[in-house]
RNA sequence: UGGGCUAUCGCCAAGCGGUAAGGCACAGGAUUUUGAUUCCUGCAUUCGUUGGUUCGAAUCCAACUAGCCCAGCCA
């Protein structure tokens, strides 16, 4: 029983180290996002690896909305993300937090700093915040309010709280360093005047905490042992710890940074996705073109998918990216044995088998997956006139044509053998219908005289066929362009979205919503009723199949 | 001319002083009711560069180079 045993990614180790040395009991990790927009495909990294490392030690896992900023938030924000969450299958349980819900606790732990003199309170304008905050190679200069009793910054503070300041008038600033090399340490502000509306909240509150101030917190309240973030975070970390430092949190979290997911050539950026909603190029934060988890899911992305994407990449400190290839190899693993594979043609000409009699039908059983006997058989209808891909016949064949040509026998899938005998073609000189003649000996697609043919090509019943919208999509952006122009705006691919007349099986007819097929040759598809008319399915292309016969280049 | 971080195959990524895992991608071959899948096979004498320590270095040391992050009363 050779187990792989899979190599443990630096957080993991950091987690066995600070569990060996008795630093912690329990591994208890979080997600905190700020709910001021969707999720997308770099978010389902941080979920699912503070979720992984909870499971993977028996710990526990928090989902945290960090909303200390009421300007950003809103409600919608929250329901979106909460639902993507439990659709990654990311459980948080019963412990759903809210970061504004500790307000209250901000608020003391703000006054034990003043008392202890490591905060007080600034009448600095921002400019002048800023000025004297030095840059990234001076110094900054000692803040004249620094040294006020801790009577008066008590008093300010709670005028503050009172609402007796007007917005940017007087924040809080923790006591450090003025001329720390790492600018976060040079006194920053921890609590700022806000006259604001608060989602959650309301109005009892017109101060709020910063996120350097309230994170730390947010994970000491919660008895969190690793705080998992991204690594333009480091530098906040020592800012991180001064604040459970002081507030002498008997067990201070940990915060460790990893870094980010990206994909080659996709837009993850809020604002780029922002404008192309804006700009109507896309149909929403869910258009199936983007990343965005909502995105993702209607696209016909599994969460398995997802899961095994993010397992793949790793995780470290290296800024990297990783290649769209990756995921959707994931996503064809996932799918190709838990669905069936079903017939559809997205380029139709018509094929008569003139041998076989006129307005006879039959009905095939065949299976739905053979890699899969679980997901049974289903009938599929055969009668005189079929459609099939325009790609499956050729007038003059290069070398190597498997496919249909006058004189040649293939087998149409789970049916027949057929053998081209003519073809018709329009003025313009698009082949209009093929001929060919059918071999009742080869029922179900085998002959029994032994005879092999190369090529097997799928079919629908022309008269029963079920004609549907194909969306062929590809990526948002121009590859060959690149992603952005110089102006930052983005360059959008004219081909992201292809939508072709298919005609599928009657089968489909009942599918659901969100339910996949891999359609023979043509990929794996999705339902979406979300742009369907009269109830007629729209199958969304999730991935197309690997394909490595070209047609041989014509010179 | 400040501080922090990173550098191993086209893309991810193991490796933690004993002589370069794995996956994706790619390329060959076999099987195949679709040229898919499956299955074999190949794919870094070399780890950003240059020196040093060592019997031995991707791993330790030094110097250099390149990239990312930080000067919101955003998170």
């Amino acid at each position: 029983m050779a187990e792989e045993v899979k190599s443990k990614n630096f957080i993991e180790q950091e987690i066995d180290k600070d569990l060996a040395e008795g630093r912690y009991e329990e591994v208890v990790t979080r997600f905190p996002p700020e709910p001021n927009g969707y999720l997308h495909i770099g978010h389902a990294k941080s979920i699912l690896l503070n979720y992984g490392l909870a499971k993977e030690y028996n710990g526990t896992f928090h989902m945290r909305f960090d909303d200390t900023n009421p300007t950003k938030e809103k409600i919608e924000f929250v329901d979106s993300i909460k639902r993507d969450i439990q659709w990654l299958g990311a459980d948080w349980g019963d412990h759903l937090y809210f970061a504004s819900n500790y307000f209250d606790q901000m608020y003391e732990a703000a006054i034990k700093l003043i008392k202890k003199g490591k905060a007080y309170c600034s009448f600095l304008t921002p400019e002048e915040i800023r000025e004297y905050r030095g840059t990234l190679t001076e110094p900054g200069k000692k803040d004249p309010n620094s040294d006020r009793s801790i009577e008066e910054n008590l008093q300010i503070f709670t005028d503050m709280k009172d609402g007796k300041y007007q917005d940017g008038e007087v924040v809080l600033r923790a006591k450090i360093d003025m001329a720390s090399p790492n600018m976060n340490m040079r006194d920053p502000i921890i609590y700022r005047v806000a006259h604001m509306t608060h989602h959650n909240t309301g109005d009892k509150w017109c101060i709020y905490p910063m996120y350097d101030f309230a994170h730390p917190i947010e994970d000491a309240i919660e008895g969190i042992s690793h705080s998992i973030c991204t690594l333009e975070f480091e530098d906040h970390r020592p800012l991180y710890d001064w604040v459970v430092t002081e507030l002498e949190y008997p067990h201070p979290p940990r915060q460790i940074e990893f870094a980010k997911m990206y994909l080659t050539n996709v837009i993850t950026g809020k604002r780029y996705i922002k404008k192309l909603v804006e700009d109507g190029i896309v149909d929403g934060w869910d258009d199936p073109r983007l990343v965005s988890i909502s995105g993702l899911r209607r696209r016909g992305y599994t969460p398995e998918s997802i899961q095994k994407f993010i397992e793949l990449s790793g995780v470290s400190k290296a800024n990297s990216s990783s290649d769209m290839a990756m995921l959707e190899y994931c996503i064809r693993e996932d799918l190709k044995v838990k669905r069936p594979r079903v017939m559809a043609v997205l380029d139709p000409v018509k094929l008569v088998i003139d041998n076989y009699p006129e307005g006879q039908t039959e009905e095939l059983e065949v299976p739905n997956n053979l890699e899969n006997e679980s997901l049974g058989n289903r009938t599929v209808p055969f009668s005189k006139t079929l459609y099939i891909e325009r790609e499956d016949f050729m007038e003059e064949p290069p070398k190597k044509y498997f496919r249909l040509f006058p004189g040649n026998e293939v087998r149409l899938m789970n049916a027949y053998f057929v053998t081209c005998t003519s073809y018709e073609k329009d003025a313009d000189g698009n082949v209009t219908e093929i001929h060919c003649t059918y071999d009742p000996q080869t029922r179900g697609g085998d002959s029994p005289d032994g005879r092999k043919v190369k090529g097997t090509i799928h079919w629908v019943n022309a008269e029963t066929a079920l004609k549907a919208e194909a969306r062929l999509y590809e990526n948002i952006v121009d590859e060959e362009a690149g992603v952005y122009n110089e102006d930052g705006s983005v360059n959008v691919n004219p081909n992201s979205l292809v939508v072709t007349e298919a005609y599928v099986e009657p089968s489909l007819k009942e599918a659901k919503a969100y339910e996949s097929f891999q359609f023979v040759r043509n990929g794996f598809y999705t339902v979406d009723y979300k742009d369907s008319k009269d109830g007629a399915p729209v199958f969304n292309r999730i991935v197309s199949l690997k394909s490595s016969f070209k047609l041989p280049t014509q010179n």
